[in-house]
DNA sequence: CGAACGATTACGTTGCGTGAGGGTTA
DNA sequence: ATAACCCTCACGCAACGTAATCGTTC
């Protein structure tokens, strides 16, 4: 008999994070797996959001952002909301383009720096 | 008459940093001021030794790594340590470029999901 | 019986921020 | 006497890692 409910376990394994993050997720608040006893179980619910908490992570929004982005995101039928979402992944873009032309800059100053040093050109 | 030390303050002015951080890099013994009683006086080594440090900040060295790389960079005159900075840079250079590119497909990534709910297009 | 899994508790990590509380006086 | 520095603790943050020490379950 399938459970449509997920273990820790395979929680673990399908997102490919320890334990420890799930918990720690728990603790903050951004997953309530529900318990029985001592044992945790995830809803489709819960994995949805979890899916969407990695989807942040990847973003690069903070554990804070991403619990705001949640609320947005998860009800963004209204005007309102999506409003609020397009606007946060604005900020979030341009955050984004940022980091990425910094690292640019970082790139382009070590390389020369690195062939400026290298005999072999 | 100008000395051609720095004190605690004009060194914090001169990099943009905070006391915390002059004496938190001291703490891990990237920097080694010249103490007079309790004041801390910089030679242009200190600062030479600084610039590097933020240089290797920017390029995302961790302190740990930045350590390193000072000891090499320093006495980068030998071709041991030549190539040794190459090869590091090299590494770098390589991570550096991977985090630019998962900034990309994350830009990428947000950029559609941002379009695919904006009414305006 | 033991191996596997789970639980709680709590300290370690990185790079500082941010007081608290007190001394000097370049 | 005050302002303007300086100092040394020492706890706090993010996002978990990493034991240590248990209890439960197959």
């Amino acid at each position: 008999m399938a459970e449509d409910r997920l273990t820790f376990k395979e929680m673990c394994t399908k997102f490919e994070v320890t334990p420890r993050t799930l918990r720690y997720y728990e603790y903050i608040e951004l997953l309530a797996p529900e318990k029985e006893g001592r044992s945790r179980f995830y809803t489709p619910r819960e994995v949805a959001r979890m899916k969407l908490i990695l989807r942040g992570r990847r973003y690069g929004f903070s554990l804070e952002e991403i619990r705001q982005w949640l609320e947005i995101y998860e009800e963004k039928g209204t005007d309102v909301q999506t409003r609020a979402f397009i606007e946060l992944a604005d900020r979030q873009l341009k955050e984004l383009k940022k980091q990425r032309d910094d690292l640019e800059g970082a790139i382009a100053e070590l390389q020369e720096l690195r062939d400026e040093v290298d005999p072999s050109t």
